[in-house]
DNA sequence: CCAGAGATTTTCT
DNA sequence: GAAAATCTCTGGA
């Protein structure tokens, strides 16, 4: 996992069509990612958990790459992310959604027990929701990928290549003020699993 | 289909 | 005490 070393920015799209396996209670749900956001450093990116310093939420972001950054979202939630860069420099990429390729039944089952499924693609189409179904909790956080871990992360055989134009990028969803400027979000144009984009709230103010 | 608001709790100012 | 990298349901068009 070389290239986790690289900034969150040269990362994020790297991780699109990355399989992300979870080994959790038993079972094994693989999620094939097709939208991410990158966080960045202190002082480098308003919209980070990093911004004003390392805390105890957020110090996993300050790991070496290729370790899991989860944190509680809204108080109910969780999200996970891929920590990227070298240690002691924050930055991480939010895996917000993608598809299960396998272990849809538990996926399902676990989605059920706290919301509702309205089509296979909102399986897993947003941070919360990805964590319900692949059981990603706090236990993680601050634990490294690899095989025979909890979550682990397999690069897609053939590069993106030609498929590069399938790219999108945009602004991140969710973050005002000042960080809602940054085109820090990727997704796979034309995948079903991937949410319209809902602008930042500064976008939304100047049309 | 879209916009609006509630749920719920941790974190930081 | 306010805000938060969200999700779901409700009500109106």
């Amino acid at each position: 996992m070389e290239f986790l070393g690289g900034s969150a920015l040269e990362v994020a799209p790297k991780l699109l069509n990355a399989l992300l396996v979870s080994d959790i209670d038993g079972t094994i749900v693989t999620l094939r990612i097709t939208e991410v956001e990158a966080y960045l450093g202190v002082a480098e990116d308003p919209g980070s958990h990093a911004f004003r310093g390392k805390t105890e939420r957020n110090s996993s972001m300050f790991l070496r790459g290729g370790h899991v950054y989860v944190y509680r979202s809204y108080g109910m939630h969780w999200c996970a992310n891929v920590v990227a860069g070298p240690e002691g420099e924050a930055g991480a990429v939010l895996v917000r959604a993608g598809e299960v390729t396998e272990g849809r039944e538990t996926a399902l089952a676990r989605r059920l027990a706290t919301g509702t499924v309205r089509r296979p693609a909102d399986l897993a189409s947003g941070p919360g929701r990805i964590c319900a179904a692949l059981g990603i909790t706090g236990d993680i956080d601050g634990q490294e990928f690899g095989r025979d871990r909890a979550l682990s992360l397999w690069l897609p055989r053939e590069p993106l290549g030609s498929a590069r134009a399938a790219v999108g990028t945009s602004t991140r969803t969710g973050v005002g003020g000042p960080g809602g400027f940054l085109p820090y979000r990727s997704f796979l144009l034309g995948e079903e699993t991937v949410s319209r984009h809902r602008p930042s709230p500064h976008e939304k103010t100047t049309k």
